[in-house]
DNA sequence: CAGGATCCGGCTCGATACTG
DNA sequence: CAGTATCGAGCCGGATCCTG
């Protein structure tokens, strides 16, 4: 049975559908964004992604390695230094990602216009 | 000015970031891709985004219909008849949305693999 | 049929304090 | 430095009941 008839994410059972859960979601999207030039220290991952709180920066990176989509690198000095960095599977899901980071950027004053424009009318 | 300059989804006040959040969302990307064939009607709008309820796929599209994304269409009839519709802005949401839910069906497997090898080491 | 209104449990997320 | 632990506010989202 080939693979696109196998999975469907409008299917609330499949399976894919906790990966769409997990993937459509703003703090993956610029994790995923941060990390894609190269691996990064936890540190510069949070000070990148601005505004993202330590734990749930913590709780993300923990999703995501466990999904096969970051690797955790960590290094026994003093102070502790840990690194992460994309899998070969996480790049592959760089290239939906990326893009979707752009629209929100390209396309803001326009999304900011209609907003505008809904409020006045209620 | 330049565009790419002036917005910038990593810094938290940024006004892409309210974007980024609604449209990097699973039921944001569910009811797009369900939309881009065409109108169409609340019913089977629903039926086709399995496991959404009824106010949850109301509040989805209301958000949309407020960014400039859907259209809503009422009809003046009884029973009630609404169909919605992506506006050329969501079309070109479309184009960045797509790719994820097949990116969640088409890497489900290892993820599935990637959860089973992380949790075993647990 | 397409919703609005209400209730509410659960999870997300931020803030703070603490540890190896 | 890179977390963990804890608390609590608030939002997400499901269930139920009602209406034009």
């Amino acid at each position: 049975m080939p693979q696109h008839l196998a999975f469907d994410v409008m299917k609330s059972t499949c399976p894919s559908r906790t990966s769409l859960a997990r993937i459509a979601n703003k703090w993956t999207a610029m994790v995923v964004i941060a990390l894609s030039p190269g691996r990064m220290r936890f540190r510069d991952l949070r000070a990148t992604v601005d505004g993202i709180s330590a734990k749930v920066l913590t709780e993300t990176l923990r999703d995501l390695e466990r999904d096969g989509i970051v690797t955790r690198h960590m290094y026994a000095e003093v102070p502790p230094r840990v690194e992460y960095e994309l899998t070969p599977l996480g790049h592959t899901l760089h290239t939906p990602l990326r893009p979707l980071g752009h629209w929100a950027e390209a396309h803001i004053t326009e999304v900011l216009a209609a907003r505008e424009s809904y409020d006045a009318r209620q």
